[in-house]
DNA sequence: GGAATTGTTTATAGTGTCGAATTAAATAAA
DNA sequence: TTTATTTAATTCGACACTATAAACAATTCC
């Protein structure tokens, strides 16, 4: 390929590559690419030039012959900002080039649902702290990522809906995010940040397809096709939490009946916990409350957690049977907190999957904080500058010589 | 690029864009895949060498300046055949390389579950009459598609699951194929061949993405994303016909539950079809008394397109919130015969998708013959050989000289 | 008829990748 | 200790591919 500029795919696989391995040998990219290891060679050493990458001894050193040289990212070659918006506050993580996170922050929301000006206020507030515990400048964050909940369009930016803004529907997130920032701004749908996140740094690492559900105050997920993200071919995609699986049925944030998150959802749960602890109401969070109910042996919270463990097997049955993944990452609290829920998805899971001559798919298990969707956030930032860098410092710092 | 052999990305590039557009001008291919005029050339130059390209005049002349010289693919330049099983026959189609049918012939199925081998003679008996039609020779084939209901594995050309084959559960279609033809032979689930039909030829051509949902005797499903076809992860993915919509449901013939099958494709009408007719079953399908039924007012008949309809519209409000298509395909009969059926979908479709300030999915009909899931089981073999082909033909019939 | 416009082709040059040979760094065997 | 073997990384030459720029071709407009 001859193209100028732009360019730069292959030197972008092998950074891609590096960072799904950690750190990898040179043959180990060649292999893994396809590429020739003289490509490999020339890669790298721009990379390097560039000071995106750098050598490292290898740890595990082989039987015989030559020892391997390690490639990993440089971690001090930029640093980038994640933000991850709840209902309740806005968590700021800063991450160095390697995706380790080097300050967090947070700060609380001043309403409970503000408007994007207020919720930039709090999100500045974070930001700055974040940034006096890493030592670092606002002009040394070289790209943010911000992930909030509801319908967010990555591309455009706008937000179609959300649960915890106040702004009317379709609001524009990005636009005073660049106003307000000099770097390159990404806002995705949180629950794509917790896959981002799952495929860098977690569970989904180094897997080409699986899918991540989400269940927090609503519900979310993510789908890894081909190592990518799937967004939908719309760009507001896998929007699980509002599938159907009761024709008019319990009434959703959104709006509308029957969505799966009705069932399922921290706020569905709460609302259902009124009826089932009756006059009992004691102090502290009702779904705690409902915790200890049901672990005592209460059979009306049990049953709470039954159904919605039925009906999130059931949607979950239909995700396998469409998108028909090796691997589903189940991220929750919940699912530590509530034996008899985890059960219950299970059974109605299994049973309604197609039952074919081949594995089921992998079910697992995994707990993340605030913290780690901010990373998520911040993976989002990384991902998007990458391309673009690897390529500029190459033109810029490095011209190879000839 | 300079990889030796098998890059040609740019040559299939060109080719994919004059097949897309029909016919296409140098210029227009430039445009279209930012490539450089220059460039575009010289690849035409070499497809026209090797004689799967020609040119025609522009039959809708430009204004002013030099008119363009129209590229179309040669239908001469080579002829695959597409074969469709079905639950009653087997039918067979042969294409040119424009994609055109040239001659199409079918058999019935002897047995109502026909092993493998049986059907293959069947196949053999439908394809040497279309070949007679043609005038053509076996060795003129130079790839076959087959289509076939259930749950299929394109990559492996394994059948997990079929409704119309007796052989037990995971048999080999590609072997036995590939045994009895000498070509390149590719088989699929018959939906993904009917959504490559709707892509290449149909209401899906120049689209980048949507659905196709096909309703016959069973329910299938297919999807472009990014202008490819997506088969789930793991090759048997988006079995629409058996996401569940309703726990402990109407039996399905794939064994379990509540799938959306069991209450909307022909054979679950069918099975309605006795109760709501009673005793005055008649002659002739059973389907066709039921749509009968239907339109002179009975109401029980039309309850029943009406409970089908709306728990088909209940499961593509799901797929379109997960997919997030601008367009999807309803292709099947039953659409044109029943208003009721159609009307019943489209309400439950509209008040179950998510509402966002930006239009709906289109939705379209399309009516399907067995001779167009042929083609599309033709284009299939089209698209498994064209890669290989313009390499293989540039290396060959043309060495560009130096 | 000349100018303008649009489409295609022809040099020319630059770039990226590969294959083969070479060098480097270690261990195993003699 | 010396020599072979193994594995990793680099260098070098070849060349396929593409872009840029300019020329060429075939029209219409004035």
């Amino acid at each position: 390929m001859a193209r100028g500029r732009e360019s730069a795919a292959n030197l972008n696989r092998v950074l891609a590559e590096i960072r799904r391995l950690g750190a990898a040998a040179r043959v180990d990219i060649a292999a893994a690419t396809g590429l020739s290891a003289a490509t490999v060679t020339l890669l790298s050493a721009d990379l390097i030039a560039a000071g995106l990458v750098e050598e490292a001894a290898s740890e595990a050193p082989n039987a015989r012959g030559r020892p391997r040289v390690m490639l990993r990212l440089s971690p001090g070659a930029l640093h980038v900002a994640g933000a991850k918006l709840s209902d309740s506050k806005i968590t700021v993580a800063i991450l160095d080039f390697a995706g380790a996170i080097v300050a967090e922050a947070a700060a609380p929301l001043l309403s409970r649902r503000p408007t994007v000006a207020q919720m930039l206020t709090q999100l500045d507030l974070a930001f700055a702290v974040a940034l006096e515990t890493a030592g670092l400048m606002e002009r040394d964050i070289a790209a943010i990522g911000l992930g909030a909940p509801g319908f967010v369009e990555g591309e455009t930016g706008r937000c179609l809906w959300s649960p915890v803004l106040s702004d009317p529907a379709p609001v524009d997130l990005l636009g005073p995010l660049r106003a307000r920032f000099g770097c390159p701004v990404f806002v995705d749908n949180d629950a794509n940040l917790a896959t981002l996140a799952e495929l860098w740094f977690g569970l989904g690492r180094g897997r080409r397809d699986f899918l991540v559900v989400t269940i927090e105050h609503g519900l979310g997920m993510g789908a890894v096709i081909g190592g990518r993200l799937f967004r939908g071919a719309r760009g507001v995609g896998v929007e699980f939490g509002h599938i159907k699986v009761q024709n008019d049925g319990a009434l959703c944030r959104c709006g509308q009946r029957g969505c799966l998150e009705a069932y399922v959802a921290d706020y569905a749960l709460a609302r259902e916990a009124g009826a089932a602890l009756g006059t009992e109401v004691g102090q502290g969070p009702l779904l705690e409350q409902l915790f200890a109910s049901a672990r005592g042996g209460d059979a009306a919270a049990q049953s709470i957690f039954r159904r919605a463990g039925r009906m999130l097997g059931l949607g979950l049955a239909n995700l396998v049977n469409l998108f028909d993944p090796p691997l589903v990452i189940l991220s929750g609290e919940r699912m530590r907190h509530e034996p008899l829920f985890a059960e219950a998805i299970m059974a109605a899971l299994s049973a309604n999957i197609l039952k074919l001559d081949r594995p089921d798919p992998e079910i697992e298990v995994h707990r993340w904080g605030d913290t780690l969707w901010a990373r998520g956030a911040g993976a989002l930032a990384l991902d998007g500058i990458t391309p673009d860098l690897a390529a500029a410092r190459r033109a810029g710092a490095s011209p190879r010589s000839v």
